[in-house]
This record gives structure tokens, C-alpha cells and sequence, in this order.
DNA sequence: ACTCGGTCCTGAAGGC
DNA sequence: TGCCTTCAGGACCGAG
């Protein structure tokens, strides 16, 4: 579930509080989550600075200085249930990982597997009921680490782009469906936004990519462009209702035009048609039949 | 080089 | 009410 943008907004969240900050303590509560945990993780960790908190992709990437000067990066992927949550040393509690549809904050609190102190009393924790998520070090640069070395371009970057899209589909004859989750081509993109984008589009997402033509292609760069960003803007919005209210769960993103509405009619002015569901290697696919060709 | 299906995991939801 | 089945899916992995 968390995509790029839910992954844009925990990060968003996490930094201004964990950037500069020293880690004071560090557990782990278990020896892996769908990845062993690295070797002296906890040690590494533990003493460490953030330096700064980024991310690539679905990946959060955090610039560490250890104890000892050297820099490394700690990785975290949320996979399906992660989600870190923040308690600030006075105030109220933060949950930048929510998103709708999964998981209640009761369900995290009992499957917290990681868990930090800052030098200025901040704590957080990372929970991930299914395991799908892991965490990992590493040194260098981005092609020193083999989660992230082969990753598409950044689908708000410069390098996704009309040219960039095209090349990489000549020759696939897998559906634009499938093409579009593989995060060597374009990386950050899920089953709901690829989704979204290709209705957005107009595209049908059993089209082969090899067929999409230069017309679609710009259309496909433009929507998923569009779709992103707009979930950002909706996930900053409901960061801001975090910072004011109680702690309690605001939906991510609650508002969309096909992802898991099989049945209803299609929102587009003068589409009489209703949206479809179709399995796509083993994957829901959403998708209105007379709008997307 | 590419494509596909299996796999991990737990909770939510739906059927009877 | 409660038990059971099905479904959700990110990304790795192995087979074809």
C-alpha cells in the first residue's frame, strides 16, 4: 500500500524531527523482518547522527555519521504495514505512516519490531504487522546497494520522460500493467497508482507496452506525473492534521477514480460505462472498459 | 533478456 | 456468534 507518495509524506513527516539528531538508543525486537536485520545493526546504529532523510523510490534513505565519523546509509522499506511512529519528548504523538485501508494504529502497537530514542527525547518505532518491510546499511553510493542499484528513474525526475519511457518499452510485450510495476523501469509506482495513472491516461492496462505509441506514452509520463503528485499534496494536507489533532488516523488518500471500484459507474462526464476488475498476474487491475483503450 | 508464478506474512472482510 | 476461506500486495527468486 504505501507507494511513493505515502512514502514521500512519512519522510516529510520524520525529517524536520529526526535530522540532526543523535540516536541515544537502539532495539531491535526480533532478528529480521522479511530480511535479516544486517550484521551489527544495532552497534552501528546506535551512537549514530541522521544527517539528512531522503528518499528513492518506496525506499527511505537516511545519511548516517556512526560514533566513529563514518558515514554510512540506513535503508527502510515500508513494504505492505510499515509504518513509523513518532513521540515527540513533549506534545502529542505523530503517525506519519498512515494511509487508508490497512492496518489500525492498535494492530501496529502490537507488532513494533524496531525501536530508536534521539538525544532530545524523541522516540520512534517502526511496526509492520505482516513483515513485508526490511531494513538495511550500506556504504557509498546508491549502486553500492543491491536493493537500489538497478531502479528506474524517479517518475518526478527529469530522467522519466517521454524518450526514457518509450525505450523502455520497445520490445516488452508484458501488459503496461505489469510494465509499470517494475520499478526497473519506473521506480516508486504500486498496483493503485499504476492503476489511476493508466485511467488517467486512457490507456487499457492489458496493452502490451511494445504497442504503446509515442500519443500514449506522453499521455502515460503526464498521468503518472499527475497522480503522484496530487496524493504528495493530499498526504501533506492530512500531515497537517496530525500535527493538530489528537494522534487519531486520518486517511491517507481517500479519494480514487478506479482503484478497487468494480461496479461503479466511471466518473468521466459522458462515460455511461461501469469500472471492471480484471487479475493481472495475480494482481487486481481497475480500469474502465470504454475509456481506456 | 524477458516473463511468469510462487512465496513470505497477518488482519480484514465476507460467507454460512 | 464464530469459524472458515479468501484476499490484499512489494519485491525477490527460480523456472521456463
Amino acid at each position: 500500500m504505501p507507494e511513493l507518495p505515502e512514502v514521500e509524506t512519512v519522510r516529510r513527516g520524520l525529517a524536520p524531527h529526526i535530522e540532526g539528531r543523535r540516536i541515544t538508543d537502539f532495539t531491535l525486537h526480533r532478528a529480521d523482518l522479511r530480511f535479516p536485520f544486517p550484521k551489527d545493526f544495532e552497534k552501528r546504529m546506535r551512537g549514530a547522527q541522521v544527517k539528512s532523510f531522503n528518499r528513492r523510490a518506496k525506499y527511505l534513505l537516511a545519511e548516517m555519521q556512526d560514533k566513529t565519523g563514518t558515514p554510512f546509509t540506513w535503508l527502510s522499506h515500508l513494504g505492505m504495514t510499515g509504518r513509523f511512529m513518532l513521540s515527540l519528548p513533549q506534545a502529542g504523538n505523530l503517525e506519519p505512516g498512515a494511509y487508508a485501508h490497512e492496518v489500525t494504529a492498535q494492530t501496529a502497537q502490537k507488532h513494533i519490531h524496531v525501536e530508536m530514542r534521539f538525544d532530545d527525547g524523541t522516540h520512534l518505532s517502526f511496526a509492520d504487522p505482516r513483515r513485508f518491510g526490511f531494513m538495511d546499511c550500506f556504504s557509498g553510493d546508491m549502486s553500492s546497494s543491491s536493493f537500489l542499484a538497478a531502479l528506474g528513474p524517479e517518475p518526478l525526475g527529469n530522467d522519466f520522460n517521454e524518450a526514457t519511457l518509450l525505450a523502455a518499452a520497445r520490445g516488452r510485450k508484458t501488459p503496461v500493467k505489469n510494465f509499470l510495476l517494475d520499478q526497473n523501469v519506473v521506480a516508486g509506482l504500486g498496483n493503485i497508482y499504476v492503476c489511476e495513472a493508466l485511467f488517467m491516461a486512457g490507456i487499457s492496462p492489458r496493452r502490451q507496452a511494445t504497442n504503446l505509441g509515442a500519443k500514449r506514452i506522453a499521455r502515460l509520463v503526464r498521468a503518472i506525473r499527475n497522480v503522484l503528485a496530487r496524493a504528495i499534496e493530499a498526504g501533506g494536507s492530512t500531515l497537517r492534521d496530525f500535527a493538530h489533532e489528537d494522534g487519531s488516523m486520518g486517511y491517507f488518500q481517500h479519494q480514487f477514480a478506479v482503484y478497487g471500484r468494480a461496479g461503479e459507474a466511471c466518473s468521466v462526464p459522458d462515460c455511461s460505462a461501469r469500472l471492471k476488475r480484471l487479475v493481472q498476474s495475480g494482481r487486481s487491475s481497475f480500469y474502465c472498459p470504454a475509456c481506456q483503450k
